[in-house]
DNA sequence: TTCCGTGCAAAGGTTTTGCACAATG
DNA sequence: CATTGTGCAAAACCTTTGCACGGAA
């Protein structure tokens, strides 16, 4: 998909905020990505093509991009990771090689197996606010 | 409850673990601590009792008792968490001062509000093998 | 004695920040 | 032209690891 990348570039742009070329490549990057790329591996990625481009870069493109609610931030392990699924969906993080993949919520409840994927543990973390914090 | 601590205790040691003072120490201190304390906080509260503790012991302890099954381990926001709940459970965060406290699974299904704290975003992840690790 | 745990320190990896320069709208 | 973003570097933060010393079984 084509649409993607532009639509979010075209977001970029009325949410007042410029479309440099990095920003330009890391949303065509990442907009079709399932992989939820960790920042050092953007950051890799990105090097060949421009050999300049620092982490810092990634980090406030990153920032940028969630503040317009273009992609969601994911703080898994350790390591950010993008997520360019802003819609509320969760993941599946597999024990052996790290790797993260979507899961469609589903209204039924507990998953057990899914796409060849196998749960073991489900955990889950419900943000909000504490009613001290409420005030 | 001075019991929960002696179990505790009790299970460590029959689990062929060594009762050290540093370790007994760590065990009253989060055997009733519905807080999560993060390594740091915990090894703060422990240097005016042992001067000499060092963060690997923390550490250590935090492995140690993971490895017996007695506590969980959570890592939420870069930080590694002590769980004395070693049940499966969730957890609720606020956005405001970062408390975590323990939110009981229930069958029902979406939960939007307990006990004063206002639910926002639920964030599901699911632990396990990918089809390529299975094997 | 033999093993296990502690303490210290250093390294490792990731994220954050400040400031000068450059580019965009 | 004014604002915003970039790049570089350093710092900050948290976690992990290696090794020698000390205590327990």
């Amino acid at each position: 998909m084509q649409g993607r990348a532009d639509r979010m570039l075209a977001d970029l742009k009325s949410a007042g905020l410029k479309l440099t070329p990095q920003r330009i490549a890391i949303v065509r990057e990442i907009a079709d990505d399932v992989t939820h790329p960790t920042a050092q591996a953007l950051f890799e990625r990105l090097r060949s093509a421009f050999p300049t481009m620092s982490f810092a870069t990634v980090y406030n493109t990153l920032d940028a991009l969630a503040s317009c609610g273009l992609t969601s931030t994911l703080k898994l392990g350790g390591a950010v990771r993008f997520d360019p699924n802003a819609e509320p969906h969760h993941h599946a993080v597999c024990d052996g090689c790290g790797t993260v993949v979507d899961i469609e919520p589903s209204p039924g409840g507990a998953i057990t197996d899914l796409s060849g994927f196998r749960v073991l543990r489900e955990e889950r973390i419900y943000r909000g606010l504490c009613d001290r914090c409420i005030s």
